[in-house]
DNA sequence: TTCCAGGGAC
DNA sequence: GTCCCCGGAA
């Protein structure tokens, strides 16, 4: 068992070491856009930029802008028992079904050529957000009886025409509206494919990290980081998998569970964790009322019956009225 | 009726 | 940090 932690330290002073920390390069079209190889704490803002010289009517335009800086990795301890834990949940899943498990975007364009494929796959990503699986699935068909898992189809369709087919995935108005947009960027930078790298990804709206992570482990196969949403969020911090830089506190953002994850999961665990969670806590590790009763690790769970099924102790106020 | 989810805009 | 987008689930 020491052996193990010996590994894992190895492992992150490997990283250390090979740290580059410098810039490589400045994408064009985005302004004071820096990026660094190692990709380590990504953050997404947006800048006010006058639209154009001097149309008055026009307001300013507002461009994403990402900068992925680099941070020197640190060495950090897995938790105690992880393995156990893994091994528990790995079990708890493969003796169930999981929502997630009937999938969505791993399986878009599966018949179709990589490139076409990769596309489907960004397509599908970007509308499963809010979306059932098999929604974004009916989606992404309909969108294919159309011939319009390509870029330059969709650049050719008209915002309503393309809503109206997407209909039923959440916030369709806006998808539709970014997903032509990103069709009109692949074809513009990237020749028609999506793009290959996180960054570039995240320079498409609509795709935020959760998204890209995803986006470059199914479409690439390349896997740049976990892929965290609100499962693996809220799972890892019950588990205590992860705290805030420097602190012993609990996460409060997916980024921040990203980043904390990173630093001690082996990486080959990186791609598998999402599906591996998120069916977990579909089922078990829900949000409300967590069914620790009946869960496979209660006994070494840090959080086990710990907020179990007392009624919601949330009181957070919401507006209640103008002011 | 309220809550919730990724992401954008502010 | 807060509201908004849609619609389904609690």
């Amino acid at each position: 068992m020491n052996s193990v932690k010996t590994k894992r330290l190895n492992r992150v002073l490997e990283v250390k070491e090979e740290h580059p920390k410098k810039r490589v390069g400045i994408v064009p079209d985005i302004e004071d856009f820096r990026y660094v190889k190692t990709e380590a704490q990504t953050s997404v803002s947006t800048k006010r930029v006058p639209a154009s010289s001097n149309k008055s009517s026009s307001p300013v335009r507002l461009e994403k802008k990402i900068r992925v800086s680099s941070v020197v990795k640190v060495e950090v301890a897995a938790p105690e028992n992880w393995e156990a834990v893994l091994e528990g949940i790995k079990n708890i899943r493969l003796s169930g079904e999981a929502p997630v498990d009937t999938k969505g975007c791993e399986k878009a364009g599966s018949l179709l050529p990589p490139k076409e494929r990769r596309f489907a796959v960004l397509i599908s990503t970007m509308m499963s957000s809010q979306t059932k699986d098999e929604v974004t699935h009916a989606a992404v068909e309909r969108l294919g009886e159309n011939g319009l898992l390509d870029p330059d189809a969709i650049v050719r369709t008209d915002e309503a025409t393309l809503a109206n087919l997407i209909k039923p995935v959440g916030f369709y108005q806006r998808k539709a509206q970014f997903i032509k947009e990103a069709s009109r960027i692949c074809l513009e930078r990237f020749g028609g494919d999506i793009p290959d790298t996180l960054t570039d990804l995240l320079a498409l709206k609509g795709v935020g990290p959760k998204m890209a992570h995803l986006v470059m482990s199914i479409a690439w196969k390349n896997t740049q980081g976990i892929c965290v949403d609100t499962h693996v969020h809220r799972i890892s911090n019950r588990l205590g998998w992860v705290f805030r830089e420097g602190t012993k506190q609990k996460t409060t953002t997916p980024e921040q569970t990203r980043m904390s994850l990173e630093k001690w999961l082996p990486k080959d665990e990186w791609e598998p964790i999402n599906p591996l969670l998120v069916g977990f806590g579909q089922t078990i590790c829900t949000p409300l009322r967590p069914k620790c009763g009946s869960c496979g690790i209660n006994t070494i769970c840090p959080s086990a019956f710990k907020e179990a099924s007392s009624p919601n102790p949330k009181q957070k106020k919401r507006g209640l009225g103008r002011s």
